[in-house]
DNA sequence: TCTTGACCCTACTTTTTGGTAAGTTATTGT
DNA sequence: ACAATAACTTACCAAAAAGTAGGGTCAAGA
């Protein structure tokens, strides 16, 4: 048991599990380690059936957590850029793995799946 | 935009988090990841705050998906041994992965952690 | 015999999460 | 001038996930 800014966790594992749960949270930096673009729209048209909501409620908290980076590009016209921090980057091998588990059972059910693709369309 | 079994999902990392994702399941894993017991109240023990009947849901889905395996010891006084399948071997590094992340967060905020000790207590 | 512990299941409620739909500011393109 | 696009926000509602509280069997131990 491990207490922490009033919550209790049941190990490090769970402690990772809270900044990175949910259902969208490893989407997107599983995406922002492998898209260059990453503007809020790439974002989106990538992540299909994300709304907006879900989208800006949740680079806001990988922010908070200090997994994402965002880099205004302009404010006149507002644009942004999102980015994996360092301390996402240690993660990066995670993305990996739960990709390739993913495709291999996607083969093994008879979908073949080719990353380098033009994807998510 | 991949479907399988009538359901959408947005990529590999997508399908595989329908397996490992919700509130218990890693932990689940990666319980049985590390420690050689492995019996219904070992479990329990070892994960404080879930609830018995979580614990069997999650248990039975992750049967259900096979990434735990379930030895039936004996019937007469009813006693089980749950324990990782290859599938979910090939996971390991991530449990690892995410405890160090823990473990490296937890350092950071003043909380050492001994993977090694009499943990879960 | 009475309790305890292992190994569950089920009905019900609450909390959390996610979705819908709409609105905002500002700019570029037609 | 008007529509479209970027980058969001907010209020409201539905669905899913999780928690509560109980129930049940069987066997060993006090």
């Amino acid at each position: 048991m491990i207490t922490l800014h009033n919550k209790v966790y049941t190990c490090p594992v769970d402690v990772t599990l809270s900044f990175i749960g949910g259902k969208w949270k490893i989407l997107i930096l599983s995406h922002l380690h492998w898209v260059e673009k990453r503007s809020y729209a790439d974002l989106r048209n990538n992540l299909p059936g994300i709304s907006e909501k879900m989208l800006s409620q949740q680079l806001k908290e990988l922010e908070a957590h200090q997994l994402i980076g965002k880099e205004v590009l302009s404010l006149k016209p507002y644009r942004v850029e999102y980015f994996l921090t360092e301390e996402a980057k240690e993660l990066e091998p995670l993305y990996e793995l739960l990709s390739s588990f993913g495709v291999k059972y996607l083969k093994k059910h008879g979908i073949d799946y080719i990353k380098d693709q033009e994807l998510f369309k």
